[in-house]
DNA sequence: CCTTTGCGCTAGAACGTTCTAGTTACCTGG
DNA sequence: CCAGGTAACTAGAACGTTCTAGCGCAAAGG
């Protein structure tokens, strides 16, 4: 059983502790533990022997050091939000098998964005992959003049030369959600809209031109909240004080969704027999059976696959698209149904 | 302005670079970046200076190689897990005062414990903090025997000699949670149990002495369970099918008291006038005006600070206790109630 | 037989820091 | 005026790797 921790005295096997024990070079066991080509079979038999005997690691800080490719991808994210969860999982499920690993650094509280990339440009990152950065164009810029930078989710207008941006198309989303509501037989269909969030003037967007293709146009009502549960609450009570409900409302996102739909269901209002309900993201909250919410969801995998792809591509040194759009998907639960009477 | 990003030629700045500039050796270059003392005051402004203008940053690899201090955290997480969310979010805002980096690896779907540990030990860590570690005893004990080692949110039994745990009172937060409901008049609780999960048996042990100490040990009544929403939701049909309910149900965590509030409100019983349910853990779910349940909440905030404690201290070689136990807290909200009738 | 080629291997210099052990130069007290 | 101390600074060797040259040797080609 070889040992798979640094033994007690503490210091851990280096290059020169397995070069001693199979009698070579140091050169030589690096030439071996990176599986280049320039050993016989034989000695690299012995040497891949010895270290495992020792429990060598080679250590990745000497490493980086003097190779001048990390084969490091920074990657910045925000802690508390659970679809940069997903999207962490997917490109870790990518990144490794291309060769690169993922360094982590999370905003949060006392930890500002610019605390995040910067631990990550100390880490000799090759490139930053940006998970709904909130940083100013012009910082994006300036970081980009460094390293190759994606910005994942976010859309940047107008565009910042050198920042990838890779997004879910909130446009087409919100059509879609609207496509079903229409097709569900809904003609009174309202938006409750995310105001100046990421994303929310693509979906305001795409809910106007959903409506005017299906002739509705006259009958697009755009209701201001924001992208909290309170939000939601609050344009749910307006839309119950402003008289008969519509019979269907496009939420900016789940959460928002969330607070209507328990507006709603405190004032008797059932969902959906009354009143249907389609939200965005298919966050956590979108699957509880509870709440059971039809949604509109981005597909994390495709867009991190897509964002080390990117990455990779530019410090290949390959032209790359600058912007890649991702379409979402619609996700059909329990909150939407035909209208009761065909209003 | 100083640059604060790598310049386009890719070569970053250097000790050396910094040095030419200031007409001073590397050494004093150093000396004045760590803030050691060794410098006069007029040469110090003049390298910081220099330093400035050419947009210096330490090489974070290089430092680490040479020192053999690394002062560097290793911190396992959960991905999907919120609370540990939460539990970062305290590791940090602790550890950068106390002049300590984290470096986060993330357990996902194709990255067990095994890749995420080994990850930070080739980051040459100087202690592993491991959020809710699901790896056995015998692994933890291994990975002790090279550095110090904190397992939040885990009880190890029996204790695993060299592994620091620091952990929350499961136990005295369902006697709380029972204290609560027989204040308000219930004498009829069920606990709906989370199995083999961690912390599982303590909330139980929790849940019978409280019952007991209020003379209702006879009415001690253990629902198998689980962990999820779907687990709760099962429980709760078994109660329903089971005669009259109980007055207050106590859940095994926020997920399970979730399925449980589901089941009975879709059943018409109406909580809390009829049933009052609490929860476990005060997830974001809880807190949902939505779902606003009254649950017991586990101190993020105090769990960090005590795990990066506990690590600088075994660091320091100081003696520490093996096992801390912190004081949960209980979160009322709307979902308890006194009983409709003094069952 | 002598050159070429290529393979297996090694010596030694990087990489960007910190650390050890000095060397100056300036006080300070006798 | 000198011993002794201290403050400011520096040269050069680490740290654990990878990389560049290049060496010895056997097989192949002339």
């Amino acid at each position: 059983m070889p040992p798979t921790t640094p033994g007690p005295r503490g210091r851990r096997p280096t290059l020169a502790d397995v070069a001693a024990r199979a009698e070579v070079s140091t050169a030589l066991v690096s030439i071996v533990m990176r599986g280049a080509k320039g050993a016989g079979e034989a000695t690299r038999e012995r040497v891949l022997r010895a270290a495992r005997e020792i429990g060598y690691r080679p250590d990745t800080r000497a490493r980086l050091l003097r190779s001048h490719r990390s084969r490091l991808l920074g990657v910045q994210f925000g802690l508390q939000q659970p679809f940069h969860a997903d999207l962490v999982e997917g490109l870790y499920a990518v990144a490794e098998p291309a060769g690169y690993q993922l360094a982590l650094s999370a905003v949060a509280a006392g930890r500002g964005e610019e605390r995040a990339a910067q631990s990550l440009l100390d880490d000799r990152c090759e490139a930053l992959i940006l998970l709904g950065p909130q940083a100013p164009a012009a910082r994006l810029a300036e970081l980009s003049a460094g390293l190759p930078v994606v910005s994942v989710a976010r859309r940047l207008r107008p565009a910042v030369a050198g920042v990838e941006v890779v997004r879910t198309a909130d446009d087409e989303g919100a059509r879609r959600a609207v496509d079903h509501l229409v097709g569900l037989g809904h003609r009174d269909i309202v938006h409750v809209d995310g105001g100046r969030a990421p994303g929310a003037a693509d979906r305001r967007r795409g809910y106007r031109t959903a409506l005017r293709r299906h002739g509705l146009a006259e009958r697009a009502r755009v209701v201001a909240a924001g992208t909290g549960e309170e939000d939601g609450a609050r344009a749910a009570r307006g839309l119950l004080a402003d008289g008969p409900p519509p019979t269907a409302v496009l939420a900016f996102n789940d959460d928002c969704a969330s607070g209507i739909l328990d507006v709603l269901l405190r004032a008797g209002v059932r969902v959906p027999d009354e009143v249907s309900v389609v939200g965005f993201d298919d966050s956590r909250l979108a699957r509880l059976a509870h709440i059971d919410l039809t949604t509109v969801a981005q597909d994390a995998a495709r867009l991190a696959d897509l964002a080390v792809g990117r990455a990779i591509a530019r410090l290949e040194g390959e032209e790359t698209p600058g912007e890649t759009v991702v379409a979402p998907r619609l996700v059909v639960r329990g909150t939407t149904a035909p209208p009761r009477d065909g209003s």
